[in-house]
DNA sequence: AGACTTATTTCATATCATAAACTGGATCTG
DNA sequence: CAGATCCAGTTTATGATATGAAATAAGTCT
């Protein structure tokens, strides 16, 4: 509400960004589509992609066949502008994945991680070692990197430090930012896991074109991100869209967090099979992780190899539903994306079920207004969304590199 | 995340919008001070100011003496400049209030309705009445009315037609904003009185001053207006912030809506009243409506007079608890503003037990980051709130009036 | 070949925020 | 009490910007 100031090349990088953001994600695009589609003169428009194509940000890809008049010229983002590095940082394992403006993958890292050993340091190590496997794999000259998105399994203080709060990680205040900064001279974006995948669902998957948006992941852990108005709702301190922790059975079964009868204790794949083994006479789901474990209990409820799993499953169904009525009620978004493992391995058999269920506990109007759809990209894209996090800068920017800094050592700050 | 493209002129009224908001908000102020505050140049404020002056918006109001130097000249929005109505559309009365720009009221006008008489075109014929009674009584100017703000128990779509769905009028889609045109010149503002409510705190109640604010209403009905970076956050279709049908215990009591479970059969005044009644043996609690049989209640629990209504309402605040901890976690707001009739109560007596049953139920970041604080104006600021709806599009628009339509006849659309 | 159609570019213009220079109005100092 | 000093606010010249209108480019159609 409250805006700010505005100086005629504010005025300009807003342009810039309104153009660049439109051909980027819509593109190609014609200069005289682009006229209509933002509303800028085609003397503006005209202007400003000459800018781009100047800087190479934007090229022309083709033109069309018109029936009697001049034809049109197609501009789309240049994908080899610049490249992207994208990071995983999970509970197992470090992934690092270098993709050009396309986002198309060009390099790969990985690294497994002990429990044992998640230390922070140790992890900045592993980071920055995927960082320079993934330059040297690929082979594109590190100055043309514009940045790195890191997600982390945790909340993200959006401060200088970037400091980290995860506590999966045991991390508590973790200065992430500052700690790369000091072994890498690429910009570093940062932001929860949970929002990455959203933000790369936004973008690539199934919240594309659309401005409000609640993805909803279910795995071990249960979040969401919140998206309004096409921008990521982060809350105050970007800690929102703590969707697992909310109360759906008061008094009811003890969550990890310390609480009672929170969403995560009951649809969290850890919920899922300590109901199923209290239903099952003690017998727990047979599986050597979660994930097959589960995947075990929904084929045993299909084929009916299991009255357990089939009570507790559909117990899980309606549970989630719920879960989701609230986020429909709360926030009122035009679309419920549904994801994580256990969540898509859950939509995947009984998303009827689960919309049902959903209708039941949402408010009519808000739910009539809802489409309730299945994730596209898989959990893999936490690194691909990661990766959008410098993009959607650069596009933010209009298209202007934040300059890069040269590697500042890390300094304990108070005390 | 999408802007939208921007002339000179936007930027013109971008900066007069930063500048008049300070000014009405925070002022008065000198022009020096506006520089910092704005961060706009000296040479601008000079500018618009004199602008402001000349229009009519702003007006001198003394000076500060200086130890030294030019004394600063103080600016403030002239109260007079303008008048705004605001309309309490509620269940069982209207009320209309008018108000100068700075929020004093001139006039108020006042209609209780029965039940029977819930008919669109009479709520209507009632604004109307009230409308032209408190500008009798208070002798402005008709022309000198910058607009109405119309709070309605329901959802409001932001259309043309300003439909509004509000099931306890029994109103579904009525085109409450055509009708009221079609009786009218002055500009129409709508939104849900809860919006509304939360509004008026926001700007001269308790949550002054923070940019991440859920007000969190508890009366008969139980909902939620939620504030991010300032502004109203609306969702897809405005129905965002339906806080009282969020599920809180899975399979639970059944609520009005439909839905089991829901926070409002456990916090809402009848749900309080109804398990007060299960708890005591089927005997009611005293009072000739929800508000005093509620007191009565507060007041046999403190005396100690009924165990019943001490373990109920110890109850109710654990639920209630629970609830604002979903807030917490669902918005990650930095303040909480409880209020609504039933919510002041038991807020006023047992606030520090609510904010204990929350930190049980919210994640401990998050929690240690927003403050749970009592509404400051009361219940019956729903008008003034719906009365800082026109003068919050005059500062969104940089002080420039929407110019007033003449009355259009009613055109039923469709069909 | 010439008419016509549509896309894009060029150019003159008006709007705007701002830096820098300047003026106004007060206190302090010797 | 003159003038030094300090600070608030105003004026002026400048450069950045989007845009409407006119011109041009690049085709198809007859």
């Amino acid at each position: 509400m409250v805006a700010r100031r505005a100086t005629v090349r504010d005025m300009r990088r807003s342009n810039r960004s309104v153009l660049l953001s439109k051909i980027y994600l819509d593109g190609p695009l014609s200069r005289h589509e682009l006229t209509q589609l933002t509303s800028l003169s085609p003397a503006s428009v005209s202007t400003l992609v000459a800018e781009f194509i100047e800087e190479g940000l934007v090229e022309e890809a083709g033109s069309v066949e018109s029936d009697g008049g001049r034809p049109r010229v197609l501009l789309r983002a240049a994908p080899g502008f610049g490249h992207v590095i994208g990071v995983d940082v999970g509970e197992t394992r470090v992934t690092v994945e270098l993709f050009d403006m396309s986002m198309a993958a060009l390099g790969k890292a990985d690294h497994p991680i002990e429990r044992a050993t998640l230390a922070p340091e140790m992890m900045v190590g592993h980071v920055l070692d995927g960082i320079g496997a993934v330059i040297a794999q690929s082979g594109v000259n590190a100055e043309a990197i514009l940045g790195m998105g890191i997600a982390v399994p945790g909340v993200v203080d959006q401060g200088d430090d970037g400091l980290v709060h995860a506590q999966s990680l045991g991390w508590d205040g973790v200065p992430l930012r500052a700690m790369l900064r000091a072994g890498s001279s690429i910009p570093i974006h940062m932001d929860n896991g949970a929002k990455t995948l959203g933000q790369a669902e936004m973008w690539f998957g199934a919240g594309r074109g659309v401005d409000h948006v609640v993805t909803a992941l279910v795995g071990s852990g249960v979040g969401a991100s919140v998206v309004a108005e096409g921008a990521s709702y982060r809350g105050a301190r970007s800690s929102a869209g703590e969707w697992g922790h909310t109360t759906i059975m008061y008094g009811g079964r003890l969550c990890r967090c310390g609480a009672r009868g929170c969403l995560e204790a009951y649809v969290g794949a850890e919920g899922i099979l300590d109901r199923f083994r209290e239903a099952n006479r003690g017998k727990a789901a047979e599986g050597i992780d979660e994930e097959s474990a589960i995947g075990a209990m929904i084929a045993d409820a299909d084929s009916g190899a299991s009255r357990a799993a089939e009570v507790v499953l559909s117990e899980t169904v309606g549970y989630l539903g719920a879960g989701i009525a609230t986020l429909v009620n709360l926030f009122n978004p035009e679309r419920i994306v549904l994801g994580g493992w256990a969540g898509l391995a859950l939509g995947g058999r009984w998303l009827p079920e689960i919309r049902a269920a959903a209708a039941e506990h949402a408010l009519r109007r808000p739910f009539e207004q809802v489409s309730i759809e299945l994730c596209q990209l898989g959990p893999d894209a936490v690194a691909l969304g990661a990766a959008t996090l410098p993009v959607a800068a650069l596009l933010a920017n209009g298209g202007v590199r934040a300059r890069a800094e040269s590697p500042r050592p890390l300094r304990i700050s108070g005390l």
